[in-house]
DNA sequence: GAGTGTCTACCTACTAGTAGATAGATAAAC
DNA sequence: GTTTATCTATCTACTAGTAGGTAGACACTC
């Protein structure tokens, strides 16, 4: 029933999953066109360069992030259910295979080789992702349910490490389930010890 | 003083350093080449495809891998002190920019698009580690200095994906600094708490 | 003289990117 | 309301350069 998706979101949909795939220099121009049944050349139409078709890409994807987690934060659950399904969510694309890794975490694996633009909008996701981790984790704190240790910008940073350390590790074991398996007990220790 | 490496083994660094900084596909045989000031064709002589360089080049990680992290264990240090050492080795790696991304874990997020040969060995590497981190955890336990949560198995795969996310993280905001930041309290949990 | 290592010279396939043409839609000009 | 112009999206055909890989010659060593 959705509308039919324009070129240029087609092209940004199979670049998306070939860099889910195989990073930056895991795609071609080529492996877009065969994908979608079009020349190279109407790619280099949309996109004139392949930095700046993988930096529209990034940032069609933090904006359906920051979008996600805005609405995350709006649907006025805790604290401790925003970060269960922040977890949820990436549980989910891991299970069904849809999107399996995180572009950004993908991305930075590469970091000393992207183009700047490409590199600058990378980290750029990180930041904010972290900001958003360290807001819930602070709310949390402040009413009831969650207890830090250190301080919320690093348990954020340690959170968020757990979550990409879990999404290649289930990839290197090619093991969809260890995702939770390693991220599930890392938020349940935010919560006070049972006493 | 050491002896000037071998040219397959000056390949082998070479090709290391180009795939901690860009994956599988951030390289060629030319890269190689004018890096140690010899001819394409010279690397193929000793390394016939890029598959059989990159398998050849995760088998001598691994092995380097497990003679030191067994090496670590048999200096007897107690197991809190083998996890520090650990830790500590990539705390200078990335510090000193060294060797600052481990081999198998870049090679891991590239899974789906390695070759076989490789992808099976990348999968060895960390079946490995798991069980050397295991092992440490369970003698620790056993002892006095560590209290886990979670089965000694489980626990070792969410220090793996600690240590894993913390080089990302490091390298997604230029913060070498930020590795220790995320992986340091993440063994301290490990001690039993102060009462 | 059999290996070993390196070289020059080459190959085919593929890379990102460009040039120029075409077809259809839109809209203003007369 | 037809003409003229512009825009958008696509195409075919091409470029220069790079990919991984090969063949054969030359030397040096054991």
């Amino acid at each position: 029933m959705k509308p039919v998706a324009s070129t240029s979101e087609q092209i940004l949909d199979v670049a998306q999953s070939l860099i889910v795939a195989g990073g930056y220099n895991g795609f071609s121009y080529a492996d877009i066109a065969d994908a979608i049944g079009i020349r190279k050349a109407s790619i280099h139409h949309h996109f004139p360069t392949k930095a700046e078709l993988v930096s529209a890409l990034v940032d069609r994807y933090r904006q359906q992030t920051e979008l996600g987690l805005k609405s995350l934060q709006e649907q006025s659950a805790s604290p401790a259910d925003q970060l269960q399904s922040y977890v949820d969510f990436w549980k989910a694309c891991i299970g069904n295979a849809s999107l399996p890794f995180c572009v950004c975490a993908m991305l930075a694996g590469e970091m000393p080789m992207l183009p700047d633009e490409v590199a600058s909008r990378v980290r750029g996701h990180f930041h904010h992702l972290a900001e958003w981790l360290t807001s819930v984790l602070q709310a949390g704190a402040k009413q009831h349910p969650f207890r830090l240790d250190k301080r919320p910008e690093q348990e954020a940073q340690m959170l968020m490490a757990s979550v990409h350390g879990a999404m290649l590790s289930a990839r290197a074991f090619d093991d969809p389930g260890l995702f939770a398996v390693i991220v599930e007990p890392q938020i349940a220790k935010l919560r006070p010890p049972v006493r």
